[in-house]
DNA sequence: TCCATCGTTCGAATTATTTCGAACCTTTCG
DNA sequence: CGAAAGGTTCGAAATAATTCGAACGATGGA
């Protein structure tokens, strides 16, 4: 019953801007990141562009957002859950997802 | 006459979100954008945070800056007069420089 | 004019990221 | 129980970004 693996996180005091700023420096990173404003979702549930990714690749875009603090990542019965972690980041960088995730994207990245 | 050589830049509308934050993900080049808050610096006023790195480097750093459009890069007599590009990045991302500019930054990058 | 200064560019070497398949684990359902 | 669904991890291969020296160009002053 004990579930899936328990990933790690960064604490609050531990994000750092410029591993954020990375982390949502991809366009498909941003764009998962925005799938979550609205409240948590299955990662079954978070489509990628490209819907032909393999899972070890959405994986590991999942824990470069993850690892930087972006979002929380938690079992969820035989899925997972994302959520933003909009109180921490808000708390550390003021305004910083608000103005990024409401943001027109402009070019993706070549 | 004809000053040292004219770079490209972005124009405003070519300016993308992602490539803005890739540029500002670095610590060093963030530190950059920072020293220019105040108003244009001569390129030679701008500071490493490790002085002995080789000018190519330095360069290319404010290469990446330019050519996402962050800082705009302009001959000036011998050397090269640096700007942030405020009013283009306010326009085309309302918020964004103040809140990564005035945030604490938490860790560098490891 | 000659030369030192300030910076860019090029190419090669290093290093970091991304991508993907295979192996593996847990949960759910028949 | 057994198998399918949903995801993580590992390692290797492919890509991309960084670093630096060397070569070059333009400017300003002696």
């Amino acid at each position: 019953m004990s579930s899936s693996p328990d990933l790690p996180h960064p604490e609050r005091s531990e994000i750092s801007l410029t591993t954020v700023l990375f982390a949502l420096s991809d366009p498909e990173r941003l764009a998962i990141a925005r799938q979550l404003v609205d409240g948590p979702l299955d990662m079954a549930e978070c489509h990628l562009s490209n819907p032909d990714v393999p899972k070890s690749t959405k994986s590991h875009l999942m824990k470069v957002l993850r690892t930087s603090g972006v979002v929380r990542n938690e079992a969820n019965g035989r899925g997972r859950r994302l959520s933003l972690r909009r109180e921490d980041l808000d708390a550390r960088f003021p305004g910083l997802l608000d103005v990024v995730l409401s943001a027109e994207d402009g070019d993706a990245k070549p």
